[in-house]
DNA sequence: CGAGGTCTTGAAGACGATCAACAAACGTGG
DNA sequence: CCACGTTTGTTGATCGTCTTCAAGACCTCG
């Protein structure tokens, strides 16, 4: 199997031989992780980063009253927690969501990455910034757009993360989240989650089956849910 | 004038004379703007990042029908589009709020930095992870907070932000924002936004008088809040 | 001093939360 | 392979939050 990361960056910039090594050396460890299963806790001093090689992974924090914000989802080639490479230290949790292969990548490793290989500290920078334009993106979403608008964005975003590292074909794809889980993540209770996606049904956008989510219509998602694909930074550009 | 990034960074970690020259003469040029001109456009392809020296700017999008999400503050020392380095176009606009003092640093030199200055470079770095740490915590208020929540969260935010480079003390700043901007920044309307800070005011926590923010009560704003400091990684680490 | 921008308040209505009940799907043990 | 319990999904009803529209007060700066 090829290292997600790995493609994933190949879908930005060229990678040397040499890079694409030394990124597969810098994984210490490969980890099978159980559904539900905490990876990293909120708070937690931290020396190593952990990637994902498959399964569902969020990042989320919890309430004092016992509400959970989910702030991220993350796929295979998603760096859960880069940025406690030079943070140090977590302010948030990461939990995963299905069952996972993770590979630990010890912060040590990552500070010779930068020592010697600037071309590559780059791209990972790269990771990182990308991962705070989801952010942005998400912020947008929770401040100006309708619940349905909400979830239709979040299904072209997961679409096109998915397809980047061919986990989605054909406007589809395995979605292994509850309505509880969406509902964390959009801020909305789960009764409402319910309700917008009904209402992507009768609007003949998407449809959830299962774990499969179907876009049955990209071009009227699009139009609906005000999705701008720049914001993912899928092209390929020298950095 | 010390150049506050210098001063912002040094509040995390040590910088050699060396690294404060470096990044000192990576300033190409020192520009001053008046009050709402824009700085970057979004979807701009770009070859230079802008320091903030002093005023304060807003990063932000339109939507559709013209309705505008602020998704970051940013005052002296910040990076306001650092991320543009390994982006190489930009995913939303860049406003001043204020008249403002703003450093032009060309992208060739922060490649250079990235070449030669391993340290210096994963302090950049830092700041656009804490940027988008920030981030999510603005999701996390979205998500969660209640409306005056929200509002003495960023207040709480803001005041060490601010105090972090010299312009904030004894639970007072300047806030030159009025209220239809800060409104565009929570998702709110003006009108609930004017009652959050109403309500602020009534449990005898926060005040706005003019362009003047007072905490009249930082413990229990805080508790109120729930605002947890940690996010914004104010302390000192070998990084 | 007057005019435009900003702030404040009231009232009506839309959106989303909560509570409650039931249906469907899933998984586990018999 | 079926029965049963548990989790997840769906819908209705009621209530609170936030938006919108509208009007008046307060600045501030030419």
């Amino acid at each position: 199997m090829t290292n997600p990361l790995i493609q994933k960056l190949e879908r930005r910039d060229v990678l040397s031989d040499e890079e694409r090594k030394v990124l597969d050396q810098s994984i210490a460890q490969v980890k099978e992780l159980g559904a539900d299963e905490d990876i990293v806790a909120d708070g937690q001093r931290i020396t190593f980063s952990t990637l994902v090689l498959s399964g569902w992974t969020v990042r989320y924090k919890i309430m004092g009253d016992g509400r959970r914000q989910i702030t991220a989802f993350h796929i295979a080639g998603d760096f859960v927690d880069l940025h406690s490479f030079t943070l140090k230290r977590m302010d948030h949790g990461v939990a995963a969501l299905t069952p996972c292969k993770i590979a630990i990548v010890p912060h040590e490793n990552l500070r010779q990455i930068t020592e010697r290989f600037p071309h590559l500290t780059r791209l990972l920078w790269l990771s990182t910034v990308i991962d705070a334009a989801v952010h942005r993106e998400w912020i947008i979403g929770m401040g100006q757009r309708s619940a349905h608008g909400r979830v239709g964005h979040l299904f072209c975003e997961l679409y096109l993360r998915l397809q980047a590292v061919g986990l989605a074909a054909d406007h589809r794809f395995t979605f292994p989240i509850t309505q509880e889980e969406l509902a964390d993540a959009l801020g909305f209770s789960t009764v409402h989650t319910n309700r917008a996606l009904r209402k992507l049904r009768q609007l003949d956008l998407a449809t959830v089956k299962g774990q499969q989510v179907t876009i049955d219509n990209w071009e009227g998602l699009v139009r609906e849910a005000e999705f701008d694909p720049a914001y993912l930074h899928l092209e390929y550009e020298p950095r």
